[in-house]
DNA sequence: ACTTCTATATATCGACCGCTAAATAAAGTG
DNA sequence: CACTTTATTTAGCGGTCGATATATAGAAGT
């Protein structure tokens, strides 16, 4: 018979699909990355895929997850309760600008990428794992400088989001942090000079 | 007959329709607006479509020049080269936020977000425009305070992408304005504590 | 070895994408 | 009026999108 017999290679590694999704996710974002990209990068076929995740936007969730796993700020150690804002927000800034610049190919920061794709759920998935950041961030101002935690909590937060759009539109990893850098100095100067009664 | 004599309507006005394309693109972003809305927004066929405008890409372009011409920060006026930056630069992020956060659906400024766009055409004509913009703050700053020219030029633009991604994400108006507010007060501070060496 | 279950391969599906060829109605010109 | 030009119409192109129905190969249980 001309049968060619049909050949079937062994199950495939979950697990490093979701690490091929998570870098395809995180270099080109999630409306831009296809079916097609993904089942050739993981070397299957659609119904393997939707076997094992069940949809794009499914494995686009566990790919965030990996990444956040990964890649999370350590928010808990940078934003410590007995540290003062004056240090810890240039602390987180610095850190946050080191990460999103630190890979040529993985720039920005994948979660806050992730708020603005096209494709509504998973958008919300993205508003829904960045939210804890944010909050994490509004708890330790609500704490530790509560006269205008609001205020600094955007501050922080728009800037975070500015340093992950230009990394992603490529600035180098020096003027990135540089201008974490200026924008932490620019923090700690006007809280010391606004409070400098944390002695006495 | 049957015939139903297939009614046309008169020619559509081709400037109107780059307005309802511009509100279109700035809402949705480029990737998100398809033929078939913009078609529809207009209220006529493909064909009509491309015999006026040629291609979704350059009706895109057409629509952020107007854009630019309508809404464009006037940086002759807010960056005049006799204007201390500790004014001028204050004045810049102030006024992007209001712009950013004026109207409840147009958010953000098109043009920044233009550049996010996954069609590498659409990307470049929205670089190239944009181009323009941070040249002048760039000029203004090398002319104005040029020992770290750039430094302080990359602030400003991370911070302006900061306030369009926020913007756009649905960030209030009076807290935009309020991290614009934030963001020039702390540059003024540093800038004027840096150098009050401007008498004598 | 034989059956059962699971995961793979082939081959699409229907919807939508940006875009266009061919036919026809209105407007311009004598 | 007759003729040409221009812009609109209907209809559909080739392609890609995310996702699937069906058939079959390997792994597991006995």
């Amino acid at each position: 018979m001309n049968a060619k017999t049909r050949q079937r290679r062994p199950a495939f590694d979950r697990e490093a699909g979701v690490a091929i999704a998570q870098a395809l996710f995180h270099e080109r974002g999630y409306d831009a990355v296809s079916l097609a990209d993904l089942t050739q990068a993981m070397d299957i076929k659609p119904p393997s895929f939707y076997a094992a995740y069940g949809s794009k936007a499914a494995l686009f969730e566990r790919a965030m997850l990996r990444y956040a796993q990964e890649n999370a700020l350590p928010l808990d150690e940078l934003l410590a309760p007995d540290r003062p804002p004056a240090e810890a927000l240039p602390a987180l800034l610095l850190a946050a600008a080191e990460q999103y610049g630190r890979d040529s190919v993985l720039r920005g920061c994948m979660i806050t990428e992730g708020m603005r794709a096209d494709d509504p759920a998973a958008r919300r998935m993205a508003e829904s794992l960045a939210s804890g950041g944010l909050q994490a961030i509004r708890a330790y101002l609500d704490q530790v400088h509560p006269q205008d935690a609001e205020s600094l909590a955007d501050y922080v937060s728009v800037t975070l989001r500015g340093l992950s759009a230009s990394a992603c539109h490529g600035m180098p990893y020096e003027r990135l942090t540089q201008v974490a850098r200026t924008a932490g100095l620019l923090i700690a100067h006007e809280l010391e000079a606004d409070e400098p009664t944390t002695a006495s």
